[in-house]
RNA sequence: GGGUGCUUAGCUCAGCUGGUAGAGCGUCGCCUUUACACGGCGAAUGUCACAGGUUCGAGUCCUGUAGCACCCACCA
């Protein structure tokens, strides 16, 4: 519980892990309500349910801007479902990231100067394990700095006995299905880490490379000699090929040409001399060659190239692998050269030819260079044995799903992305050359049989029923892409296969909250995954928000050394610490003094602490449709003073509270009904008015996923009518002197407001809000141990009042006028003037009297007279409110020169919209064929426009006068004497 | 080669179904006003990338151009 008083500064750090302790303590997060967590009224005890699983990070990693963001994003949903009375879950998890783990630990074992392959898998996968313990806390810790209301309860891990039984149980179903087979073929080889990897783990960048022309001797034409008929290509005793992977040539099988092409035609069938090998491979035709390209021969090597090994099997090419694991030259290359790694290989292949005159010429050439996401290494096409997803099947269904609207993407745009990867989606490899993961459930027998099965058992007996006796089974080494058990996290974290209560009741799950970068790796295999074992779409809604980047637009990154830590911006870090964190650890530590230099002049004194409020309502502005977000400190600094002006709201108005209530506190009810008279005042209906206008604002916004706009229309409401008007109006209201009614009717609706406010403002900033809640609710009488089970607010119960507006909006003309004419004059706000009303209607009066002490009050004025029609007032400045015209005499406080300046540039303004106004009702079409509303307003505002002409005009001709009279007063006295008709003294 | 975005105030960005260009930060001036100086009041600033078109009317719709991003793809 909170201190009673409200201290009198705003302490993040000390408010945040308290309150998040004690609702982790009670239980609050729990999908499962605990017994006597039941605030809610009956009513909510609905049956809907609402559920969104996180994304799960890598397990022993640390939690980024990126996800910092996207769980305050998942955070508001759910905490918003919460209060709106569903059962709500938010299922936590990590995810055991296979290469990136193991590549960690790898680099640990490094350190101490131990390969990986000297321990045993056994071994090396304790290890991993071990520090899977020892870090994988830190993400827990993390999320709760961010208030991530999840079920910790039931948190998950990909590679839990739970959920590694629903991944064997998932391959084998779809092996049973026919839908994974092994086979061997060319894939991404990353030849560092040893693996095979999927299409999508591999990143094609443009480097600059060359394009090498190489010379094959043509083999005599065999049975004599055949005339060569045509073409000097033909002639000559060699064909060029070009190639920008000269090291690959000791695999060529064939060399081919387009069968149109008239310069080698007659060459099909002929062979050529592979240089350094002495092995003679045929010419062949394939339209996939390009004539127009290089010489138009192309060298074929099915074993390392995709297009060549598609050309190979259609000619059936024989394949010869000339590389080692680790990309060396195999024992099928010549013996002087055998051992060599790959791009050594190619300068000594490149020698060698030029030795013998065999190169033609060399050309620089850009080339799209495939790179291992992981490893960064030149990925190899390798021919291997893998298990694959053959995936057509799997897409149809997941095609639709999306097609008629089953799976919905936020923004919509996003499912164009999705087509067009699922349109042309390859079968998935899934085996991985790793140990860290889930081993694939295959077993061979000697003769290489292959027995996929839930477990050893289950493999013997097929291999029994095969055998008719036990035969000695090995199981798969590889293990699977960490994508496959991801993909099925929304069932399996659930309990599937089993059937359980609670995936009945949460799947399919509402919302997948995720960024655009795994829209293929992980969105796509769910939806597939999803449709195939459970026959119904993982998610209804697929969000996809932006990426966060630094306040220069680039990316966060390490090497950049830009990335900030989420938990800093919230706890704050001294300039020393952010140092170290920089540069520290860096994979190339010549960057560090760059990165030292960058971060010393962004951050001169480090970071200040904003608290996590703060940070999560600047990732709601944030949250715009854009693709790239900058994450800018000073919008959490702007946001640090929301909370604290916040903060200072709630002071005064507990302390008003308490003040006015006298000594039976719980007396009454929440709307102030009860006990004594009760009489709303104008800006109670207002203020009243204004928070169901917001509340429904809100509510929009949250149904389209628009967190931006929900924040903006939570701020504004809070600080510019809720601070600036309502509170500063109703100040004298809620004094202990004043009227009894509507010193109750002023109580009730702040109390209220307040109250409903800190609940709408709650799923964006959590913690502020129950702080203040909880001192607050008891105070007008309202129940509930925790905001976070507290109803959510209904526009409903704050309908509009549009009189209300109407007549507040009057006021805030006026004293905007007064004030703007104090302003402009450089005269403090607090200074008392009087205030002149010419040219008042019926209306106006009929408010003036009504509103007459708001006024004096808000725009500090001494006096409010009216002018009759006609009656001389003083040399004034002015303001209007539309055919109102608000005087202020200068005497002795105004320069008549500075009050003419302010005039001309009010009458140039509103010459401009004048004349524009004219235009539009001059022209006859707009009048004809526009909607009569819009014409009507266009009249009204000319109409408007001309009144504040002539008004103007009428000011301005009287101050000139005034002008000139003064003008010699101005030269004697050096500055400060207006000349004053009237009255008083200087100022 | 295909595809998708973006271009609005000094900076970062909103602007939904076309009808008076907005916010935050920054800038300038004034103000100790008992919730808040992490504050109050006021002010300045925009050929809405460019060129056409549709329309009475375009930041908003259509076409094209330019620049900048990103994604997918096997051109040796």
């Amino acid at each position: 519980m909170p201190p009673a008083e409200m201290p009198k500064t705003y302490s993040p750090g000390e408010i945040e892990p308290r309150v998040y302790a004690r609702w982790e303590a009670a239980g609050y997060f729990a999908a499962n309500p605990p017994q006597g967590a039941g605030t809610a009224p009956p009513s909510r005890a609905a049956e809907s349910h609402y559920c969104i699983v996180i994304p799960p990070p890598n397990v022993t990693g640390t939690l980024h801007m990126g996800h910092a963001f996207q769980d305050t994003i998942m955070d508001a949903l759910t905490r918003t479902h919460r209060m709106r009375g569903e059962r709500t879950l938010w299922q936590p998890g990590t995810d055991h990231a296979g290469i990136a783990t193991q590549m960690v630990v790898e680099r640990q074992l490094e350190a101490e100067g131990i390969r990986r392959k000297q321990l045993t898998r056994e071994a090396f996968v304790e290890r991993v394990w071990a520090w899977k313990e020892q870090s994988g806390g830190t993400i827990g810790r993390q999320m709760r700095r961010l208030g991530a209301s999840v079920d910790w309860s039931r948190e998950r891990f990909t590679m839990d006995a739970g959920l590694s039984r629903a991944v064997i149980e998932a391959f084998v179903r779809l092996y049973e299905r026919g839908l994974i087979y092994r086979g061997k073929r060319l894939v991404n080889w990353d030849p560092k880490l040893l693996t095979a990897l999927s299409d999508l783990e591999v990143l094609s960048s443009e480097e600059q490379g060359s394009l090498w022309h190489l010379r094959y001797p043509l083999v005599p034409a065999s049975g004599g000699s055949e005339p060569t008929q045509t073409a000097d290509a033909a002639s000559s005793e060699y064909l060029v090929v070009a190639t920008t992977r000269p090291e690959t040539m000791l695999g060529d099988t064939a060399v081919a040409v387009n069968p149109k092409d008239e310069r080698y035609r007659a060459l099909i069938g002929r062979s050529v001399r592979l240089p350094l090998t002495g092995r003679d491979i045929p010419i062949i035709a394939d339209d996939y060659v390009d004539p127009a390209f290089g010489s138009g021969c192309v060298k074929i090597t099915p074993a390392h190239d995709f297009n060549d090994y598609a050309i190979g099997r259609r000619h059936n090419l024989p394949l010869i692998n000339v590389f080692t694991p680790d990309a060396h030259l195999n024992e099928q290359t010549p013996e002087a050269l055998r051992g060599l790694p790959r791009f050594t290989a190619r300068e000594r292949i490149i020698e060698q030819l030029a030795a013998q005159g065999l190169i033609e010429r060399i050309e620089p050439h850009k080339l799209m260079i495939p790179r291992g996401d992981r490893s960064g290494e030149i990925i190899e096409p390798y021919l291997t044995d893998q298990w694959y997803v053959s995936i057509a099947e799997l897409a149809v269904p997941a095609i639709a799903a999306v097609e008629d609207g089953r799976v919905r993407f936020v923004p919509e745009n996003w499912s164009k992305t999705y087509f067009q990867w699922m349109h042309n989606i390859q079968d998935w490899c899934i085996s991985r050359q790793l140990w860290w993961g889930h081993r694939i459930p295959a077993w061979y027998d000697d003769a290489g049989n292959i027995y996929v099965a839930r477990g050893a058992q289950e493999a013997a007996a097929q291999a029994r029923a095969r055998h008719g006796r036990d035969v000695p089974l090995r199981q798969d080494d590889d293990v699977l892409d960490t994508w496959f058990s991801a993909g099925l996290w929304p069932f399996s974290t659930l309990g599937w296969p089993d059937a359980t209560p609670e995936l009945a009741s949460f799947y399919p799950t509402d919302v997948l909250v995720t960024g655009f970068d795994i829209i293929f790796f992980w969105v796509a295999r769910m939806i597939m995954m999803g449709l195939a074992f459970m026959d119904e779409v993982p998610f209804r809604t697929v969000y996809i928000h932006g990426l966060i980047r630094d306040a220069e637009g680039q990316k966060m990154s390490k090497s950049k050394g830009n990335v900030i830590d989420p938990i800093d911006v919230i706890d704050g870090i001294g300039l020393p610490a952010l140092l170290a964190k920089r540069t520290s650890g860096l994979m190339q530590p010549h960057l560090a003094a760059g990165i030292e230099r960058a971060t010393r002049k962004q951050f001169p004194n480090g970071m200040p602490a904003h608290g996590t409020d703060a940070l999560r309502f600047t990732f709601a502005q944030l949250a715009t449709q854009s693709r790239d977000l900058r994450f800018d400190l000073a919008r959490v600094e702007a946001n640090r003073n929301f909370c604290n002006k916040l903060w200072n709201v709630a002071r005064y108005a507990l302390g008003a509270l308490e003040a006015t209530q006298g000594p039976a506190p719980r007396a009454l009810g929440a709307a102030g009904a009860g006990a004594g008279p009760t009489e709303l005042s104008v800006a109670d209906r207002w203020i009243r008015s204004r928070l169901g206008v917001t509340i429904r604002a809100v509510d929009e916004a949250l149904a389209e996923y628009r967190f931006d706009f929900a924040a903006t229309a939570l701020y504004e409401f809070t600080w510019n009518e809720l601070c600036a008007w309502y509170v500063e109006i109703v100040k004298p209201a809620l004094r202990a002197e004043a009227d009894v009614a509507g010193r109750a009717g002023a109580r009730a609706t702040l109390g209220t407001v307040l109250e409903t406010l800190l609940r709408l403002l709650h799923p964006l900033m959590p913690f502020i809000t129950e702080e203040i809640w909880l001192r607050l609710a008891p105070q007008i009488g309202v129940t509930g141990e925790t905001i976070m089970l507290a109803p959510w607010p209904r526009a409903s119960d704050f309908p509009r009042d549009l009189a209300a507006e109407q007549q507040i909006g009057w006021v805030r003309g006026i004293i905007e006028g007064v004030r703007q004419i104090k302003g402009e004059m450089d005269i403090p706000l607090m200074r008392r003037v009087p205030l002149l009303l010419s040219s008042a209607s019926r209306e106006d009066l009929a408010q003036l009297q009504q509103h007459e002490g708001m006024l004096a009050q808000l725009a500090v004025l001494s006096e409010i007279r009216v002018l009759s029609q006609g009656e001389a007032h003083p040399p004034s400045a002015a303001a209007l409110v539309r055919e109102l015209t608000l005087l202020v005499p200068m005497a002795g406080l105004i320069e008549p020169a500075s009050e003419l300046a302010r005039l001309e540039k009010l009458v140039q303004r509103n010459r401009q919209e004048l004349a524009r106004a004219r235009a539009k009702l001059g022209n006859q079409e707009f009048v004809n064929n526009a909607p009569g509303e819009v014409v009507a307003q266009e009249r009204a505002r000319l109409a408007d426009f001309e009144h504040r002409e002539a008004g103007l005009a009428r000011q301005m001709q009287q101050v000139r006068v005034l002008a000139q009279q003064s003008e010699p007063a101005d030269r004697r006295g050096g500055g400060g004497g207006a000349t004053r008709p009237a009255t008083e003294g200087a100022p």
